[in-house]
DNA sequence: GAAATTTCCGATTTGACATATAGGAATACT
DNA sequence: AGTATTCCTATATGTCAAATCGGAAATTTC
């Protein structure tokens, strides 16, 4: 699996608009000043995440986007795996992209991606949105700390 | 991590090279006749392989590549680095491959990028060629029992 | 020492895909 | 009516994976 610019912004924005739960509506241009990502690529990447479920949405003034479900119900690996695609390093190892791999039978090298991709998607498949926000809440808090130690 | 056809080929490759450790040279005509590998790609690939120490070769008649170390002195995660680059699936997380990434100091995405990654190498730099050699092994032998019990 | 064999090496090609950008349609509010 | 905002499709662009080509260099064999 390899985590795309597009996977990034997306996860991005989930965290953006996690940040800002049951606080209103949260506008492309709002994300786009806050994470600066490109705002037409947003856009496409927004409209995806729609589609998805994992966002909705609401048009015209005062319009935005705004999460589905609470960012503790979010999971990372669903939403890499819509953007990016199967988390397996190797596409024969994924289960939902079915593609033969030559002498599977017998392939030591499967098996062993078949341990990354397992190992993979049981971080990614235990990381909910909140949990993003907690862990930079916790290095922003460590940092803070450091710093006033040097006061 | 995305592994690419050119890091399956070369993991293939050394697994063949593995099965065949101290039985004399193999030559690439003998490699892309077992693992169906494209011939003037896979020559690329051993040449690579060859300029970081993996193998080592010979030329003319009788010529050939050979293991520079034996199989269980080869990790599966140092091939893939050299083949495919870092483990990471963020480059901003990446040890090697220095870019900086918005906003690292607070960024709790690549937190969890970071454990995902110490993970895929906690498992791909602990497996060597001499592993991917035993697990075919005993896939190929698992198989054998169950077609014998339906015989 | 000529011929055959095999690796070595750089250049080039091809196609797919990531990364956007453009332009307007649809919807909702004031 | 007019403005703001999302929705949607098409197109451009650049990069890189994947492979091919053509010949140079080394080694053995006869």
């Amino acid at each position: 699996m390899k985590i795309t610019r597009k996977g990034e912004y997306a996860m991005r924005a989930l965290v953006d608009l996690a940040l800002h739960y049951k606080k209103g509506m949260r506008q492309i241009q709002d994300i786009v000043r806050e994470e600066d990502i490109p705002e037409k690529f947003l856009e496409q990447i927004l409209l995806a995440l729609k589609n998805a479920g994992f966002v909705e949405s609401k048009r015209g003034v005062g319009g935005g986007y705004f999460l589905s479900n609470p960012p503790d119900k979010i999971l990372l690996g669903d939403v890499i795996r819509l953007i990016d695609g199967p988390l397996a390093p190797l596409d024969c190892v994924s289960k939902t992209k079915h593609v033969k791999c030559p002498k599977e039978i017998t392939c030591g090298i499967h098996s062993v991606m078949l341990d990354v991709s397992n190992a993979t998607a049981e971080i990614l498949d235990h990381v909910t949105l909140a949990d993003v926000c907690n862990r930079t809440k916790g290095m922003a808090e460590r940092r803070a700390e450091h710093q006033m130690y040097y006061i």
